[in-house]
DNA sequence: CGTGGGCGGATTTTT
DNA sequence: TCCGCCCACG
């Protein structure tokens, strides 16, 4: 048969990987070596060469993201729907199972989700319970605590007891969650994961039955598994089926949350002749940036190895800065954008890379004095956003009246006489009748006046009605029936202008998100289905990527992404290589794969940058450059030094508190003002009637053909015409 | 019950 | 410096 299309992309060390006998394989895909091509190729290649039924496939990836681009992909390459095979993230496919077999995994059918932030309430709620100091219990960290012991497979009896008493209370503060959470019919996201392996565990024939489905089991990302997640991989594949594993050691940068790079080395050992591929030609970067890449990762000890290469030319050299302070550095990467932009080039083809979120204030204020449309990622998702938590909890409610985090949340929300005094009763009778919040409610009423009883009556019958009144009803009509009914649209109206009208339109766009949403599975009512996907994923960015702005975004959210031009910028030690992480070799060797990735993001150009000075958290710090440039061959990279300024700069920051600054992230200082009359303002705060508010960022022509650039605090840059804008000042 | 001021803490993030 | 959380006050 014909199989130039699948082969004819491909170079020799990708063929040999898709083309791999049928055993278990490792791929050791270095950064920009064609990954993804090869874990969608080697699907189609199972499909059309091995005859492998897409029905016997299973394709595990971490993000949401990923497992779309990776459907997308087989999809095209195969010319049919991907719907037979199985293609999500660890969780999602996890998730998956425990719907299907809620009975055997001893949970309730309609069981609910419970995300990061629930998590830590719940936990928080434990201690207080417990009548444990908070500042000594630190919620966060008991919650840590917590999924690092699930992420390693243990429940609370098998953590070890060595003695200590803080651990020892720990595990019991572990305990006193697993029974809150199955009163409350609910999982977190490391229960579905150590659930589901259970289930394979323990359940007799289960194991066998998928075993038996899915003889091949892909996994991207390799380096990023976590004990449980590996155990679960084997646990599916056993002695029959055959993993086809990608990752590359080098880029493993996750070790903080659990992740097991060793995983890599472990699945050589537990797969006796597994079948090694490298893939080292590089398609992104140019020869200098990858002999600098390459230079930076070697002096990590116990890798694999590999080395990556480049047909293409050496492009030209890196070129390192050195700031004066931390203004100076951003000053400095705002004029090199500046430039890139005035010789024709696209603002997105810039990423400023960081360590660390807090890093990314000054290169904002840098830009927006330039009216340089930017996008900064990793902030608040749709699904995590308070209002739209809000009316989840309502729905949750009615899909799960034991839900006692949703019953906290809501109960009060929009204020109906339930107060805190209600809620301890609540949750005494709850705690020593090993009940749910609701089912607490109807036998507290005697405990409780009449007045609370009655209010705490009210609310039960508001939920029960909710339920009654939208069952049956298009999911979308359920929604928009809640967020109005409970009188949460109500609420928010009631609140500060712009910030409620925000929070409306949100509540509205969730209704639009139920109306979009085509649940995936026939078995589950769709509310839960819907309730569910808002969970496990939370929203990535909204629209807007595609606007033409500078990427901006911390090292570990650039994984996986590519950029012509990239800026490393806060390259001093104790901020890269965090203070926090050179303590023990293993944190100095991520950070230095931090390094890696970054490095191995450009396309075209490198920018390094320092700053000697540099102002964090209030205090001035010196610090020494980054130990990572000095790993650099010297001959690869060209120190610039910044032009003698002819004329003053066109903005001269303001010092910080000295009053003609920047009030807050988004306002403009007053000294663009643009005073030709009729015209709006530089810096102008503005209100849309759809886009909310927003910072004006420029203008262009006068009247209403006049175009106006405005930043908005929750649509990003739009340009709009004057005359249609409807803008007003605030 | 809701808000404002004082206090402490401040890598990295997905599901 | 700045943000989020807690408590005290109106």
């Amino acid at each position: 048969m014909d199989v130039s299309h699948l082969l004819g992309p491909l170079n020799e060390a990708q063929r040999q990987a898709v083309t791999a006998p049928l055993a278990p394989t490792l791929v050791l895909a270095g950064a920009g070596s064609g990954k993804t091509r090869v874990l969608t190729h080697r699907v189609a290649w199972l499909v059309e060469v091995e005859h492998v039924s897409p029905h016997g496939i299973l394709a595990v990836t971490f993000t949401n993201k990923a497992a779309g681009e990776m459907r997308a992909r087989i999809e095209a390459q195969l010319g049919m729907p991907s719907a037979p095979l199985w293609i999500g993230t660890f969780h999602g496919i996890a998730h998956r199972l425990l719907r299907t077999h809620w009975r055997e995994a001893g949970l309730p059918q309609g069981f609910s989700i419970l995300d990061a932030e629930d998590q830590q309430r719940l936990v928080k709620r434990l201690v207080r319970g417990l009548g444990l100091d908070e500042a000594r219990w630190v919620p966060r960290e008991v919650t840590w605590f917590i999924n690092s012991q699930k992420d390693e497979g243990l429940r609370p009896k098998q953590v070890v007891d060595d003695g200590d008493p803080t651990r020892r209370q720990l595990i019991r503060l572990y305990e006193a969650y697993e029974e809150a959470c199955r009163r409350n019919g609910v999982v977190d996201f490391a229960e579905l994961l150590l659930r589901s392996y259970e289930l394979w565990r323990e359940v007799p024939g289960l194991a066998e039955h998928y075993r038996a489905r899915f003889g091949h089991v892909l996994v991207d990302e390799f380096q990023d598994t976590n004990t449980i997640q590996y155990a679960w991989m084997k646990a599916l594949v056993g002695s029959t089926s055959l993993p086809f594993v990608v990752g590359d050691d080098d880029q493993s940068i996750y070790r903080w949350r659990g992740a097991r790079v060793e995983n890599l080395q472990q699945f050589r050992k537990d797969f006796p002749g597994v079948l090694l591929f490298r893939l080292e030609q590089n398609y992104r970067s140019t020869g200098n940036i990858l002999a600098a890449a390459n230079a930076i990762i070697s002096n990590n000890s116990g890798r694999i190895g590999k080395k990556l290469w480049t047909s293409d030319g050496k492009g030209e050299r890196i070129r390192l800065y050195r700031g004066f302070n931390e203004r100076d550095e951003a000053e400095f990467v705002v004029n090199r954008i500046r430039e890139w932009v005035s010789r024709g080039g696209q603002r997105r083809d810039n990423a400023i890379l960081y360590r660390s979120n807090a890093q990314s204030r000054v290169f904002e204020e840098y830009l927006l004095a330039s009216r340089i449309p930017y996008r900064v990622y990793g902030g608040l998702r749709f699904f995590e956003r308070q209002e739209i938590k809000d009316a989840l909890a309502y729905l949750r409610l009615v899909a799960n009246r034991d839900d006692d985090a949703s019953f906290e949340r809501v109960v009060n929300l929009p204020t109906r006489g339930v107060g805190a005094r209600t809620l301890e009763v609540l949750r005494a009778h709850a705690k020593t009748h090993g009940t749910s919040l609701w089912a607490a409610a109807t036998p507290c009423a005697e405990e409780l006046g009449a007045r609370a009883a009655g209010c705490l009556q009210a609310f039960l019958a508001l939920v029960d009605r909710l339920d009654a009144d939208t069952r049956g009803l298009p999911l979308h009509e359920q929604v928009d029936h809640v967020i109005q009914a409970s009188g949460l649209v109500a609420h928010y109206q009631k609140e500060k202008a712009d910030k409620g009208e925000a929070r409306v339109e949100n509540l509205e766009e969730l209704v639009s998100a139920a109306r979009g949403y085509a649940p995936e599975d026939g078995e589950l009512p769709p509310l839960m289905s819907f309730l569910s996907h808002a969970v496990l994923e939370s929203g990535e960015g909204q629209a807007e990527e595609w606007e033409d702005c500078v990427q901006m975004m911390t090292l570990h959210t650039a994984k996986g992404l590519e950029f012509p031009v990239v800026y490393l910028c806060g390259l001093e030690d104790g901020l890269f290589p965090h203070q926090r992480s050179v303590t023990d070799l293993q944190g100095l060797e991520e950070e230095r794969r931090l390094c890696y990735v970054g490095t191995t993001r450009a396309m075209r150009q490198l920018y390094l940058t320092y700053a000697e000075q540099r102002r964090m958290h209030g205090i001035d710090s010196y610090g020494a450059p980054s130990r990572f440039i000095a790993e650099i061959p010297a001959e690869l990279v060209e120190e610039v030094r910044p032009k003698v300024q002819v004329s003053r700069p066109a903005y001269v920051p303001p010092q910080r508190g000295s009053g003609s600054g920047f009030g807050t992230r988004t306002v403009a200082s007053s000294r663009f003002v643009d005073d030709s009359p009729g015209s709006l303002k530089l810096g102008q705060r503005v209100r849309h009637p759809k886009f909310g508010d927003g910072v004006v960022l420029s203008v262009e022509g006068q009247g209403p053909n006049g175009r106006v650039q405005v930043n908005f605090e929750r649509q990003g840059t739009k340009w709009l015409m004057m005359g249609y804008a409807h803008l007003e000042t605030v």
